[in-house]
DNA sequence: CACTGGAGCCAC
DNA sequence: AAACGTGGCTCCAGTG
């Protein structure tokens, strides 16, 4: 094993990151325990009146029958030899060990009442137990509030991105809207302040096309017209772009852009694409399903859809020419030499797959672009002596508890840091930086969009 | 009883 | 070269 030291300046980003997430961890969040206790007691009764359904039904007749005593609702494995054993039900997927799958997608396709029912008790438990139960649990009490003081780590990832713990603050539900409310209904500000809540823009795509350097790249990442997970989208799915629907477009950036820069192809993206089409409902702008849609454009089967994006892809590798043959150079120099360096000073000695290669030296130094945003911006609030504080960081986003009358001051100072500043002190960024800004009064499920006006911020 | 690994699912 | 990456938490099932 070859052994490189990393640069003093990338020592010197653990270390003040370390000291400024603990001033984060002191700090903590507010927690609203009231809405947290009623939401457990809500979500507590549901899960009870749904379990007591199940253990009605006929299937759980066999159930019991075959299990006995040992019967555990809760069992995947369990379900999976009532329904693909006792009932006959046909298995289609099995899981790495051979155990026929029980996740969400693969029960989707089962009509059974049963089923369907089973599957949304494990969504409320997981909301449940894992995210009400942690926050509850872990709150301490401190005069009259409950604060939540989860762990942020440098030490743990070993691609130099950070995690969190106890609870862990960055897997928080967001995406579905029921869970999201639920829980983040639980972060509240402190009296007179807000929560805000800044987010790079688009910063992993930033950072690829800062390492690759490829101007293809960098045109996509800097002019604000440019759109690529639109552009794919219309490719993927033959639309023109001013018919590519938000779906669709989320679709292309999380099935086939980032799958292809880190490594995937499009055997998978086509898979993946081919039946999200159906279980997300996917539409056209106009409305069209996308199955029709392609129909119309000769494209009927899987394997047609895996052949269009076979083109696709061959596509994107000649529109990112230069990407697509450096990333082989880069791969082989790692070959030649054991280890591999970041953009931000770290040396990265030992046995990486190909993979790899690929998705941390872009990962690492984006995080460490708001690594740098929090230690900058916290150190700022201290100088100052300022009764806003940061209470937790998520990869690319800061969140703030703000008092009201420093707000204006923090968000000019938050926004120079993370698109000036962050840029005067790497210049291996080499694309605009943005960032958008929340704000809630309320609780962190609340917030919404800020923009600056004239000099002043405002609820946009 | 403590511990471990698999499976699943939440985030970026 | 192999088939997108990085985490944390919970439950289950098995082990000693």
């Amino acid at each position: 094993m070859i052994f490189k030291p990393s640069s003093p300046a990338a020592y010197r980003l653990l270390m003040e990151g370390s000291a400024a997430f603990a001033d984060i961890e002191e700090a903590g969040i507010r927690v609203d325990m009231r809405h947290v206790d009623r939401t457990m007691r809500g979500a507590g009764e549901k899960i009870k009146q749904i379990e007591a359904s199940l253990r009605r039904d006929e299937v759980y007749k066999i159930w019991r029958r075959v299990y006995g005593e040992k019967a555990s609702l809760g069992s995947g494995e369990q379900l999976a030899r009532v329904i693909f054993g006792n009932l006959g039900v046909e298995c289609k997927e099995r899981t790495a060990t051979g155990k026929p799958k029980t996740d969400a997608e693969a029960l989707e396709g089962i009509d059974l009442p049963f089923v369907r029912k089973w599957s949304m008790l494990e969504k409320l438990k997981k909301v449940r137990n894992t995210f009400l139960r942690g926050t509850q649990r872990l709150a301490v009490r401190r005069g009259d509030d409950w604060f939540i003081h989860p762990s942020f780590n440098l030490h743990l990832v070993w691609t130099y991105r950070s995690s969190s713990s106890e609870p862990n603050f960055q897997n928080q539900p967001v995406r579905d809207k029921r869970q999201a409310k639920l829980i983040r209904r639980a972060y509240i500000p402190r009296d007179g302040h807000v929560l805000v809540e800044t987010d790079f823009s688009s910063m992993e795509f930033r950072g690829c096309a800062s390492f690759w350097k490829d101007s293809a790249m960098v045109a996509y990442a800097s002019d604000p017209k440019l759109d690529i997970h639109r552009d794919m989208a219309g490719e993927c799915f033959l639309l023109p772009v001013d018919n590519v629907s938000k779906d669709c477009r989320a679709f292309a950036k999380n099935q086939f852009v980032f799958p292809e820069l880190y490594g995937s192809y499009y055997v998978s993206m086509a898979a993946g694409l081919w039946t999200s089409i159906s279980r997300a409902g996917l539409k056209t702008k106009d409305g069209v399903g996308i199955y029709e849609h392609l129909r119309t454009k000769g494209i009927r089967t899987a394997k047609e859809f895996e052949g269009h994006i076979k083109r696709v892809e061959q596509k994107f590798n000649e529109r990112f020419a230069h990407w697509s043959r450096a990333k082989d150079r880069w791969w082989q120099k790692y070959l030649e030499r054991g280890w591999f360096p970041l953009a931000t000073g770290f040396v990265c000695p030992g046995i990486f797959s190909y993979n790899n290669l690929m998705n941390t030296p872009i990962q690492g130094p984006s995080f460490h672009c708001l690594l740098w945003s929090v230690i900058q911006v916290n150190a700022w609030l201290k100088k100052n002596k300022m009764r806003s504080k940061i209470v937790g960081q998520i990869h690319d986003s800061i969140l703030a508890d703000v008092y009201e009358p420093e707000l204006q001051d923090y968000l000019n100072y938050v926004r120079e840091v993370m698109t000036v500043k962050v840029r005067e002190h790497w210049d291996w960024i080499i694309t605009p930086l943005d960032v958008e800004v929340d704000v809630s009064d309320r609780s962190w499920f609340d917030k919404s969009p800020w923009k600056e006006e004239n000099g002043l911020w405002v609820s946009a």
